[in-house]
DNA sequence: GTCACTGGTGTTATGATATAACATATGATA
DNA sequence: TATCATATGTTATATCATAACACCAGTGAC
């Protein structure tokens, strides 16, 4: 289980933070939010969140400098992963989806690209707004 | 033709120095680049960079905070445009793809999402890498 | 035990990216 | 000419992220 390591303390408050929150939040927004905590620097934030990221608990959406809880139960597995940011009231939601995956493999293979990472944001309305 | 205007020589400097580069820049490189031409400071550059992104003539990767040129002769026509950064060269890769297009649609229609804008990008090793 | 190693923590300072606010200028047009 | 929209120049500031260094706690080797 070398994957999921317990959780140091400054980890465990930035995790559960955002997965308390409904919507994507900024390291600096977790920081002062953690403040009451005696959370006091952005490296604090950094690295717990570095942590949580490399462990696929945590998401930056690229396109808002943010960042959310993992939605999905175990995240390990995902294909490739959309996820629809909201610009009215915030919210975000995390798809994986085979067929974004292969569709991006063979454009990826045309090309003779090697895929590492992926980031696939789509920004507009939700169906609640 | 209100959605291709002519180029103001701001808007001029910029885009020229994004597409002699075959790599994409950050604002603060172009600024720097652009000093002997008569910029002094980063809002001339974003001013312009806005413009032109508008325009569909620069694109901004999201994940690594630069831009780049589009390398399509018109661009507005596109549906989803994934871009493959290569983390050794640093160059960029183009393509609009009517797959990818189609399985994102899926996705977005699953969740009543509606989109208005995507950004797709692979990270990894091109080709040549 | 104690030595060295690893990884987390705390702190200060700094770097990198982006925008707010306000003044001025320029070009079209009624 | 008066006016309107748009571009520009400039200073200051906001926002996002990391470098560098000191310290401490746990673990394994010997």
């Amino acid at each position: 289980m070398t994957d999921m390591p317990d959780l140091t303390r400054n980890q465990t408050l930035v995790l559960d933070k955002l997965t308390r929150n409904d919507q994507p939040m900024s390291a600096y927004t977790l920081l002062d939010e953690l403040r009451g905590e005696g959370l006091k620097a952005p490296l604090q934030v950094y690295r717990a969140l570095d942590k949580l990221m490399a462990q696929g608990r945590v998401h930056r959406l690229e396109s808002i400098s943010a960042f959310v809880a993992c939605q999905h139960p175990d995240c390990q597995s995902h294909a490739a992963t959309v996820f629809m940011i909201c610009e009215k009231c915030g919210k975000v939601s995390e798809q994986a989806n085979a067929g974004v995956a292969k569709a991006l493999a063979i454009v990826a293979h045309a090309d003779g690209f090697v895929v590492e990472k992926m980031s696939i944001e789509l920004r507009g309305a939700c169906g609640k707004c």
